[in-house]
DNA sequence: CATGATAGGAAATGATCATTTCCGAATCAA
DNA sequence: TTGATTCGGAAATGATCATTTCCTATCATG
């Protein structure tokens, strides 16, 4: 599976994440929020959040500062919805990648494959979110880093629950504690997003996910 | 091994990394340049090259924006000395605790043994400047993209020379690819810089050196 | 069709920021 | 001592940025 995280977010077939606004009263909106949301999270992440700056950002959604305004408080509002959005889109498409693991060692390579795509070539270049988050605004948001810091641990918690699935069908080595492996997991998933971010090509990043696998042996 | 970077780096026994400034002709600077950069790189680390703002870094330095303009040209000027500073002291530091490691293998340890050390509390907190720079000016300046490139393969190549040796030595299996096994543990080691960042205790990354030892297996 | 409410958008606002300027102070070469 | 040179530092400068304002447009409701 080698598809660009905005193709496939802007195709049309994804299951909604956000739901239909209710029509209220009033002019309804041009624009399409989640759309303008992908967008936001591609100059968030490349930039960071200091270094994008609201005419980037108006200019990348295609929106007027007032429309911005109104719709997401703040840029740190906007960065905020491009953050939970990121978030659930990436859960989603994890989700889809691992429907075919049959076993708790699939599913762990499952996502260390998930990863290795998303860390090479132009949207390795682009990076992740959760890390640009944790970077620059985890010291000085703490409501920023409350989620930066939920979004580790959730996928932590994920993957501990991986090698005790493992550890019970018998694909993933009894003996191993599942918390530490699972950070373990975590810092490999989390470190090819910042070595992607330097430009690496599939061949360098896809074999790293088996190799990885080796940590549950 | 259990020292703040700021702390070793203040102490007045490292040895001079960057050499002194021959005295020339005009009012002699009243300020260690190697002490200012050390304060930069807490400021560059924690906030981000764009979070930090001059007056931070003045304040931080104890410097008029006159004086750090006169020393260094420019923000980015700071930010590109303050980040070989970094990289020259990690690397000293990195070679001190590499002294008393005999073989491939320990010699790895030692270096996963680094990284733990530096992930966890305030400096975990504080965060890696390579990092940092990879986040928000990888894809912004051309420069800095280029050290951060630079610092990272740097690091890859290191360890794929303690791979080879250990498998010379036989502390390593001999079937591992060196290279394809370093960028692995780079991995590992970045992803221990971003996940320190979220506030974890010593008792959650150390053991993660240990355990991606069997990477080496 | 009138009212209330919200959206789109251009322009203005106020703050902040990076950078420069200017001047007195300190040092070296002569 | 003199002149050249660099530093320290306060204040000014110009640009940029996030945010607001104000006006028009478009809907739901009664």
């Amino acid at each position: 599976m080698i598809i660009s995280y905005h193709a496939a977010m802007t195709a049309p077939s994804h299951p909604r994440l956000t739901g239909p606004r209710r029509p209220g009263p009033g002019r309804p909106r041009e624009f399409d929020t989640d759309l303008a949301l992908d967008r936001a999270i591609a100059v968030f992440s490349e930039r960071g959040y200091q270094g994008a700056a609201i005419s980037d950002l108006t200019q990348a959604l295609g929106l007027t500062a007032g429309s911005l305004y109104k719709a997401f408080t703040d840029k740190r509002g906007l960065f905020l919805a491009a953050f939970d959005r990121y978030v659930a889109v990436r859960t989603e498409r994890l989700r889809a990648a691992l429907e075919g693991a049959p076993t708790g060692r699939a599913k762990i390579k499952a996502v260390l494959d998930f990863y290795a795509d998303s860390s090479h070539g132009a949207d390795g270049r682009r990076g992740c979110l959760v890390v640009a988050g944790a970077v620059d605004l985890a010291t000085a948001d703490p409501e920023v880093a409350a989620r930066v810091t939920g979004a580790l641990h959730l996928n932590e918690d994920r993957l501990a629950g991986f090698v005790a699935e493992g550890q019970a069908d018998g694909t993933v080595a009894p003996h191993l504690d599942p918390m530490a492996t699972a950070r373990l997991l975590l810092c490999v998933l989390q470190g090819m997003r910042v070595v992607g971010k330097t430009g690496r090509d599939r061949v360098e990043m896809a074999p790293l996910a088996d190799n990885a696998l080796k940590l549950l042996d």
